[in-house]
DNA sequence: TTTGTTATTGAACAAATTGTATGATTACAT
DNA sequence: ATGTAATCATACAATTTGTTCAATAACAAA
């Protein structure tokens, strides 16, 4: 994939954009912006704005998009093996993406972007634990896949907006061990362990 | 406390406000609901709304304030045993509520009001499950209190608020034994054993 | 350098929304 | 019947939004 000569002005608009807009999150949470403030940091056109993107949800939905795709790409990389004893679900990958790429996450998890960028963010996530759900030794039906996969993503997107708004005071490994030993027990109870 | 005679025309009035609020937020989501939509379902006048209320977020958080007031009572009387075998954290009462009180909950989960509203839930929960945790036997301190109290209010929040929008499929007693199974393993295993 | 295409600019614009101020009107207790 | 307090209706300036359009700038190809 070559990138097209005239596309290179669009794609450093575009960029301004988006860092005008993290900017201007972090200075003043996302409800508070307009998009007067966003194009005028970025120093771009009124017109050349809305030629880009319909709204400022828009701009904010498309940097996500971005975040999204680069965290799938480092989801599928191999590098951790399929099967580490007690973490099943390769939440370290999520740990240490929001670690690499945290001016990023706090501003999509800063208040006013929040109730936006979390439904999908909790969708993605969902997608992804669902996947490694089915990889388990039969899970017995005492509790539908669809609440232990919300349980499961509910309480690992909970853990990494706190340890964001905390300015994480702990390292990926270690906050990846602890939430496997809060939420994996409680897995790991559900596998049927009648055919030892 | 008797309510003044002449509190009864703003008590109205209020109510009204807040009717109109929960009824637009689940025909059009929260942030698309503008002040004169309320005022004119509520048929109420322009003047009138803001001697009430700064803002629509003000309006929203009035409404959430009587809810938790209301839980907390709920939470205080004590019809539930303290020390019920499996569950620790009274996360049976949140159920019931929320199931009593659905329309509201719904209104107040779903799309826009969300971030505004979470926070504050979170923070309602935090402190009750603070108040649990701390009345269990020893706790080891592998993992720091405030990363359990998050893992437990963030996956309760999580799974009320998936029943909530998949219209209530079980009963909040099937829930809440479905909230106990999958998230007090991790807590039980951190209690220490060693005295045993 | 010249030419043609495409992105960006700047300004102006109507429409909608916000929060405030005002005097008239209503509800209600005494 | 009277007085107080709440509500109403309307108007208002200030912002914000999203659109339009002609002028300008960037850039590739000739």
């Amino acid at each position: 994939m070559e990138t097209k000569p005239s596309d290179r002005r669009v794609q450093r608009t575009r960029q301004l954009l988006q860092e005008a807009l993290v900017s201007l999150i972090l200075e003043k949470g996302y409800q508070k912006i307009t998009v007067q403030d966003i194009i005028d940091r970025a120093n771009i056109g009124r017109s050349t704005f809305y030629s880009h993107y319909r709204d400022k949800d828009d701009l904010l939905l498309s940097g996500f998009d971005e975040l999204a795709h680069d965290l799938n790409r480092h989801m599928r990389s191999p590098e951790t093996p399929e099967s580490v004893p007690g973490h099943l679900l390769h939440s370290l990958e999520f740990f240490t993406h929001a670690c690499n790429n945290k001016e990023l996450y706090i501003a999509m998890a800063d208040s006013g972007g929040g109730e936006l960028v979390f439904d999908i963010a909790r969708q993605h996530m969902q997608n992804h634990i669902e996947y490694h759900l089915k990889q388990m030794p039969a899970i017995g039906d005492e509790i539908p896949i669809p609440v232990i996969t919300n349980f499961l993503a509910g309480s690992l997107l909970s853990m990494i907006t706190w340890w964001l708004e905390q300015s994480l005071p702990y390292s990926p490994q270690e906050m990846n061990d602890m939430f496997n030993s809060l939420a994996m027990p409680g897995i790991r109870s559900l596998i049927s362990t009648t055919d030892a």
